[in-house]
DNA sequence: ACAAAAGTGTTCAACGTACACCCATGC
DNA sequence: GCATGGGTGTACGTTGAACACTTTTGT
């Protein structure tokens, strides 16, 4: 399936002298990470590509010529889960010879954050729907590389940063995100510093709800401040801020 | 010079279904860092296409239909270098649908660190030599762009591992070390507690040896532990040991 | 009343930071 | 003997970790 695959230049330019005319497919590949049940989502689909049929795919496309890379992440994201302007991050290109049964196809992965009951899945074909990250064993392609790889980038990231919040509801109990933490952390943390360290970040906002129809005494209801994170002072990472 | 832009399919697949037969160029781009005199240094060359004639580059070249992504920056260094077996990292890749004047061109960064002077440079067309990082302000195509990112990135992962080793001498004294880290994160540290935090670390190894042709007390020489450090348990970030 | 989780402070250890003096060598 | 950087230790503040009891609600 690559066609022609000449290089008709062999002059080590500091930069490519013209686009060669071999056949080389650009995809991305998005981890779309929810979080449901005190468990980390993501959501794939079936593939129906030999040797990988029916086996488990990550939801991608190729890059369109005249597209971004970032707008053909959006694109995907947008056609199955009808939101616009997610939290989506660049992770990492994967482009081994043989990753792709027809030909050579590099793929960018990029990792998502959504709210798993703020959407709602489109273009049902091929069982698209929500797994535990945890149960996943094998997947089509390199896919269980790639979400291996933005599975451990969220790990590490949410340290840092609140990223994590963007998978909860927008009013949530101090308890909804420690569970969220341990979950995706995969430990134990003791509710006391967990609290405290939470606080300490000035970024809660007290809405004066109550958590209801909990069988126990029902605790705070609390929002992110964006606005006041925004203004804060970041690290920047890869030429992007946070 | 993109040719027959068509998609033949647009039924969303979760995986490309096969390759488009339109013409997207692959390549990669290598930021390599050396350091001397106290200053941070990176190899460019000159760029020979309109519009970037004369602006300086990074050492690029297309992926091969059959070369591995890491293959090609190998090569690309074998080639300027002569340096085989140089420590590598995958940074991010950019792809905007401009960023190249003769068609769609997406390009995988990465960045190396060399000793600068255990190297020789090899095809010295178009003017290849070592920049102050400091001192760049123009580049070709976005390749300022993919330098920040990569000084960003060398600026991050040195804080947190001991990668900045490479860029010296196998035999190094600790003002050469502390230098180095003041010089690259731009910031003076207090030489007491810089050594204390380097030897509490238990990876440097006392040569026996002093520094020479130094007009003052020589220090003393040490050498980094490569092998300790590989058996030294290290967190995993995307999918890859440090 | 009981079950279940909310809410809350203190102590300790580890780590980072600030800071000043004597020592060895070359000139 | 003077200039230059090498080499060292202590005190303090901040941060993260460990740890238990009272309060509120639903059943």
């Amino acid at each position: 399936m690559v066609k022609n695959p000449v290089i008709h230049n062999n002059h080590f330019p500091g930069e490519p002298a013209h686009v060669p005319d071999f056949t080389v497919g650009i995809s991305v590949d998005c981890v779309i990470f929810g979080f449901e049940d005190n468990k980390l989502k993501v959501l794939l689909i079936k593939s129906d590509m030999q040797p990988y049929k029916d086996h488990w795919s990550l939801l991608g496309d190729i890059v369109k010529p005249d597209e971004d890379i970032d707008a053909a992440v959006s694109r995907i994201v947008k056609d199955r889960t009808g939101l616009n302007d997610v939290y989506m991050e660049q992770v990492r290109t994967f482009g081994e010879v043989n990753r792709h049964p027809k030909g050579r196809v590099i793929t960018i992965s990029y990792c998502s954050l959504i709210n798993i009951r703020h959407n709602e899945l489109k273009i049902l074909d091929n069982e698209l729907h929500w797994h535990d990250v945890q149960e996943i064993k094998e997947m089509a392609f390199d896919h269980k590389q790639i979400l291996d790889a933005c599975y451990n980038w969220l790990q590490y990231r949410m340290q840092e940063h609140p990223l994590g919040l963007r998978l909860l509801e927008t009013e949530f109990s101090l308890r909804d995100l420690q569970l969220l933490y341990e979950n995706i952390l995969g430990e134990k943390m003791d509710r006391r510093n967990f609290r405290k360290k939470f606080f300490s970040m000035g970024l809660l906002i007290d809405t004066g709800e109550l958590e209801n129809n909990v069988p126990h005494r029902p605790g705070k209801l609390y929002k992110f401040d964006y606005e006041k994170y925004g203004k804060t002072k970041k690290k920047k990472w890869l030429g992007i801020d946070f």
